[in-house]
DNA sequence: TATTTTTGATTGACCCATCAATCAATAAAA
DNA sequence: TTTTATTGATTGATGGGTCAATCAAAAATA
């Protein structure tokens, strides 16, 4: 059996394992046992490529968080406009992989760990910080630079807040709505902001 | 020391504790001996009272959804206007207790938890109906139906999304900035359906 | 080519700590 | 005395982490 060379895939397959159990369990209290039964190994083989669960687990957010970046960039690169690049970003966080329950409960759980772990609140804050500054970019081209960061706080929470919603899975919550939802909120900031500028500035009583 | 008639007084005070304890530990992975030590009581007489962990952990999200609901309750009626008693539940949602970072960290767990626990997600679904569902009265007074709906959907998410944020403690989401964003939410849409039904249904090009 | 050596890959068995839950015993009211 | 309140002691189960040992491919050597 024994190849040389097999680290690399072990890693990767132990940590696309603990993704599938932490989504399937919506918990990062799963064992190394359940991880490593999944990834098809011994737990002991898990340890001795990762040193320790918490190292495993930090991993494996890494991975989400980089696989995320990917798609934004991806998406980006396809975007001119600026309000383009806004849905743009917004049809990321909602594309079928990242809306699939089990990612999101994979989120909540790592969400969950961050008020313990500095290291796991350290990287989601930069998933935080990334949005939000991909978000202003775009806006600032399209308002001034305070209603740019209002408008990305408020569409950022909007995302957060459907992720959630979407993992209790009560109200059919589908990816096509929460896109609406979310870019429709883009699009009546960006009309209030522009019809304030128009020559008739102010509607019947 | 044993006086009679403790037990709805050491119930209480569990419940108290086990809130405080999530709180400050961010999980649901507390021990038993953690909250009871903070009650200033044996892990015995937990149990005692409660019959198990899972008892004791059932019985403090209702709390918190007991707790929530008079809150709304009480703010609504003090509000007359549609536009009032949105603003008011809106505000019930960030006000000082509910918005506190330990309230948080032990909704985020109860969040996880629902994952797992169908008897924690039941709690947490009749939470998001409960939101909705007022949302949606007093928006049918101020426009369609569907159009209630909708903007309940978004409201009741952003909310959720700043409580999220809130919770990672990054860019600093004070209560404050987050009811007007969530208001301003609520007025952003109900402006743009009025300036639809106005004379004049554009702006200049 | 055949043989030996080396090294990465892998695991079963074990240790130790933690924790929920139980129970028997004690102490104070009623 | 009966009931209620309370706890210390105990336990069975679970899970992270360690370690010595095995196995097989690859590299070096004859």
């Amino acid at each position: 059996m024994p190849k040389i060379g097999m680290e690399p895939v072990r890693r990767r397959a132990l940590v696309d394992a603990a993704l599938q159990v932490i989504g399937d369990q919506g918990t990062l209290s799963v064992t190394m046992s359940d991880i490593a039964r999944k990834a098809g190994v011994s737990p002991a083989l898990a340890h001795h490529y990762f040193g320790s669960k918490e190292q495993l687990l930090t991993e494996t957010i890494r991975f989400l968080l980089r696989q995320l970046r990917q798609d934004t960039v991806r998406a980006l690169q396809a975007a001119e406009l600026p309000r383009d690049r806004i849905s743009a970003i917004i049809r990321v966080s909602f594309q079928a992989d990242q809306f699939a329950p089990e990612t999101i409960a994979a989120w909540l759980a790592f969400y969950s760990e961050a008020q313990r772990s500095e290291a796991t609140r350290r990287l989601l804050v930069i998933y935080a910080r990334r949005l939000h500054s991909n978000l202003v970019d775009s806006l600032k081209r399209l308002c001034s630079a305070d209603d740019a960061h209002r408008i990305a706080e408020g569409t950022a929470a909007m995302i957060d807040g459907l992720y959630i919603r979407r993992a209790l899975g009560s109200s059919p919550v589908t990816a096509e709505a929460s896109m609406r939802l979310t870019d429709d909120y883009i699009t009546l900031n960006l009309q209030a902001l522009s019809s304030l500028t128009d020559t008739d500035k102010g509607h019947a009583a």
